[in-house]
DNA sequence: CCTTACGCCATTTTT
DNA sequence: TGGCGTAAGG
């Protein structure tokens, strides 16, 4: 226990050590947040209370295991999770994971079974579509992309059909297709992200007697990010912790990014008002950057009109100047930054030091093309997820359905996937059955039809379902899917993709690998036992969307320093750290992007954004911006960004630009 | 029901 | 520039 406050410093050990009453902790970049909240668990458990009375919330995966991961390493060895020493396990997830699990046992209370699956963004968009169509909009016209936003808003908001009061043409609209989909969603026994939450939420609002029963279960409570909690995410910590109030919220508003996402600034802006008697402890000292990194850092930051005030201060040396580049167009930028990896590599640096951040993934096809062609290897983080993939997305949409007889959405997708001649006609005369399971709704209408082409097809597509849920309990969750592979003749079908479509589709051994990799995934839930195994493995797949979700499976391992420079947005880059960090295109227009630059609001946002960034460099910084840039065709001309001009200007030094602007005008494009 | 052609649109995205 | 969704024809 004496290990608890060795690697403390006294601020930190001063937030872990409050055990009881709201404390809030501003933590800002590199400044030991997850040690302070890992070792606030460890701490609570030495003082004997019981892990199962703790709940520490993260917003990602990778988070929470990150904190399972270090709790346990403080705990043991006198404390083992295999030893069974430990009679529980603190619940340590997402406010997702965390919901799911109530939902579990509570969500019959709103007259959903608990058996219920979940809705992830593909899903939701292809029922809002489904939903549109039937109300005879257009698509056009109303964008379903944007209703799924509007939909979700009000989720995060608490407002359901029931209480939402439209007051204007276009909210009386939403609310027609809110109803419908809720409602279809009811049908399908599911649930998207947002009732997760807002669900939970709406069962403890109604349920005291539930409440209090978790309430007395998580006497303890630790939320991570807490600037990027969102309304619902809000309620639901509130009224958890409204017994006890040993609420623990830990964030840093400076690193506020997600407001397009529903996270709301203002709960961690005024924590001290929703608990008076809140402690409050600024974590400052920075053990990440230089001093030059963190001047730079402070000053863009201090532009900003809504923050809690804090002096990052740090005993590394100054370090190197920033370096800023201004460079002809994109090509000639993302040259200058493989040079300049060469350059440095010659010197003291592993090609995994390399973080190239950028605020738009359009950016990154030029880097991209520049590091093949130097032969640097690199990784792109975000961009198109794994799970997202069509191939991958059609086997567990029949693994959903073998889950969910009801799942109508999983049922629509692979209707015709491969093709057997069955469409729309079919899919309306499903409906027509009024059979909520599908495999039997199919059964029906097979017998109906055997005399017709259609009917042979239905019978064929009905016997392939049966005996394929038939078996899902016999057989592991990997075996199971390359049944599926195997009876619907999978592979012939992405062969015939491949072949039929131009180029940019011939990409069948990718997606061979991919299935691969979702089989290597499936393997972890073999010895689960194959009675839950697939629920569990669909369950956890929905959750678990995102960056991580390869990277988790595959080579957990290998989390730390990969042989790769990494690409990624700056909103992918929050929480991470690496010697030395580019950022590309900081241009007025791109960043700030110009969607912000009129609202200040958001152009708060976009500076903390670049704080973020920018805070992501141990050692060395370097920026860039482009005279041109080439995007989507056309090209633009953008200034420097404003950031640039927020910097102190001693801690900056150009490289050469090695143009002049007679040479920029023969440039040829 | 499937294929092809064309027009549209394009921040960021923890679950 | 290119990826996607809709509309028309086979």
């Amino acid at each position: 226990m004496s290990d608890i406050f060795k690697n403390l410093n006294p601020k930190q050990i001063e937030a872990v050590k409050i055990i009881s009453g709201p404390v809030l902790v501003i933590s800002g970049p590199g400044s030991g947040k997850t040690r302070c909240l890992t070792h606030r668990v460890a701490f609570l458990i030495s003082e004997n209370i019981k892990p199962a009375n703790i709940l520490a919330i993260t917003f990602t995966n990778k988070a929470a295991n990150e904190v399972k991961e270090r709790v346990q390493a403080l705990l043991s060895p006198s404390f083992s999770a295999d030893s069974g020493r430990l009679s529980a396990w603190p619940t340590i997830g997402t406010f997702h994971s965390v919901c799911l699990r109530i939902l579990r046992r509570e969500i019959s209370l709103l007259n959903y079974k608990p058996s219920f699956t979940i809705f992830d963004e593909y899903d939701r968009l292809a029922l809002i579509k489904k939903v549109m169509a039937r109300q005879k909009l257009d698509l056009k016209q109303y964008n379903p992309q944007m209703i799924v936003r509007k939909i979700s808003k009000l989720k995060t908001e608490l407002l359901y059909p029931e209480n939402y009061k439209p007051n204007d043409f276009f909210s009386r609209l939403l609310a027609r297709i809110y109803e419908n989909y809720q409602t279809e969603l009811k049908n399908a026994n599911a649930l998207d992200f947002d009732d997760l939450i807002a669900l939970t939420v709406k069962i403890f609002k109604h349920n005291p007697q539930v409440l209090e029963k978790y309430q007395d279960i998580w006497k303890y409570i630790l939320v991570d990010e807490y600037q990027d909690t969102s309304f619902d995410q809000y309620s639901l910590i509130k009224l958890l912790s409204q017994k006890y109030k040993n609420i623990f919220a830990i964030g840093d508003d400076a690193q506020s990014i997600y407001a397009f996402r529903e996270a709301d600034i203002r709960n961690i802006l005024n924590f001290q008002k929703d608990y008076p008697e809140a402690k409050v402890i600024f974590l400052e000292q920075n053990y990440r950057s230089t001093k030059n990194i963190l001047a730079v850092a402070q000053n863009i930051i201090s532009n900003n009109q809504s923050q809690v005030p804090k002096t990052l201060w740090t005993e590394n040396g100054r370090g190197e100047r920033i370096l800023v580049k201004e460079a002809l167009n994109e090509r000639d930028e993302a040259d200058f930054i493989t040079l300049k990896i060469e350059e440095l590599m010659q010197k003291n640096h592993n090609i995994g030091d390399f973080a190239i951040l950028y605020r738009t993934h359009a950016q990154s096809r030029a880097i991209e093309e520049s590091f093949i062609s130097c032969g640097l290897p690199y990784q792109i983080i975000g961009g198109i997820k794994f799970y997202e993939r069509k191939e991958i997305k059609d086997i567990l949409a029949y693994m959903r359905l073998a889950a969910n007889p009801s799942d109508l959405v999983s049922f629509e997708r692979i209707i015709n996937i491969p093709t057997r001649g069955l469409g729309q006609t079919v899919l309306a005369k499903i409906t027509n059955t009024h059979e909520k399971n599908l495999i039997k709704a199919l059964d029906i209408l097979a017998k109906e039809n055997t005399k017709t082409k259609q009917g042979r097809a239905l019978k064929e597509f009905y016997e392939l379902l049966y005996d394929l849920i038939n078996k899902k309990t016999d057989i592991s969750v990997a075996s199971f899917i390359k049944n599926i592979i195997k009876k619907t003749d999978y592979e012939e079908y992405l062969k015939g993709l491949s072949a039929s479509k131009n180029d940019a589709y011939s990409n069948f051994e990718e997606r061979m690998e991919n299935l691969k990799e979702l089989l290597t995934v499936a393997k972890k839930y073999d010895n689960v036992g194959s009675e839950r195994g697939l629920d569990n493995f669909l369950e956890e797949i929905t959750l678990l969307q995102g960056v991580d979700s390869l990277t988790l499976s595959a080579n957990a391992n290998k989390v730390g320093v990969p042989d790769k420079a990494t690409l990624m947005s700056i909103h992918s880059s929050k929480g991470l750290e690496f010697p030395v960090v580019f950022i590309a295109g900081i241009e007025e227009g791109l960043f700030p992007h110009s969607r912000s630059t009129f609202n200040p609001q958001e152009l708060e946002e976009e500076r903390r954004l670049c704080y973020v960034a920018v805070t992501r460099a141990k050692e060395k910084l370097i920026l860039s911006y482009a005279r041109r840039r080439n995007i989507f065709g056309s090209t633009q001309r953008n200034l420097p960004s404003r950031f640039i001009g927020e910097m102190p200007q001693d801690t900056i030094e150009y490289a050469a630009s090695g143009i002049d602007d007679d040479y920029e005008e023969k440039i040829y494009y």
